[in-house]
DNA sequence: TCAACAGTTTAGAATAAATATAATGTATTA
DNA sequence: TAATACATTATATTTATTCTAAACTGTTGA
């Protein structure tokens, strides 16, 4: 299987042997057409409803973990209670709704670049996050 | 006192009675020359080591709250394992040094306006953070 | 091919932040 | 000042995440 092989190849790349587990989460977050957001419980479910494979969380959080390092996912800068993880690694941001609790991508095109004119010696930056809140418009309501 | 007054006006003004203990909240939080970041940990060792009162944990997570909800504090988006809170409620933006768990502000003159052009029907944006994460840059030691 | 090793999975325990509870205490009001 | 409504507190609970140690599996090399 094309697809199956690919994930070997980036398990081996991330230095990650490829198990049965490892690959069914790699098919669940990088077989679909588009990118997505998920927790870690969401990402738990959708494996028990794909596949008869059974992961444990403890597995779904070090390969997640794992992901992140190499850059396959990324967190997003969320105050939720769970962490929210991002297949999209390309530069965006995100608009939080926070009466759904629903992320929304904006695509970089969508946003001037952000230019922060201070630095901090030593220091270089290493990722620049946008996170719009977003709650109902009444005014147009009324 | 007229601080004292203050904080007791704020109180009142938050729907909140002024008790020993919110009142000494007030006193940490908004008696510095300067605004500051804390955790509620953080906090609450602040309250034990400059006064003689005892505050639960309980409280200081409810004032703490009560004055988010009012807009005298703020919540700093940022994926730690504890919330962060920032008594600089005016609009402004965030280094996070990753290595030293350490937030420094940006201030608003240091960012252009982040310009977001899409927009989603119905909702408005209620705020826009902007978090650039920093590491130390070794490109210059070597 | 297979033994041995190193890395992996897992259930369950541990940790820690945040929230809920319910009894006791305090500010407010009339 | 008494009655009431709101606050505080210690403690228990909840929940996400991390840790642990035993059982298991992929890999390597003979």
């Amino acid at each position: 299987m094309a697809h199956s092989d690919q994930y070997i190849d980036k398990l081996r790349k991330s230095g990650l042997r490829p198990t049965k587990q490892r690959i069914k989460i790699c098919e669940v977050l990088f077989d679909a057409d588009k990118t997505f957001h998920f927790t870690i419980k969401e990402l738990v479910k959708i494996i028990e409803n794909q596949a008869n494979i059974k992961v444990s969380l403890a597995t779904v959080y070090n390969t997640v973990h794992a992901f992140m390092r190499k850059g396959y996912l990324k967190e997003i800068p969320l105050n939720a209670s769970q962490s929210y993880y991002d297949t999209n690694v390309t530069h965006h941001h995100h608009f939080f709704d926070e009466e759904e609790n629903k992320l929304i991508d904006i695509h970089q095109d969508d946003v001037d670049e952000v230019n922060i004119k201070r630095t901090i010696p030593g220091k270089k930056i290493r990722s620049v996050e946008v996170i719009a809140k977003i709650v109902s418009d009444n005014q147009s309501q009324k």
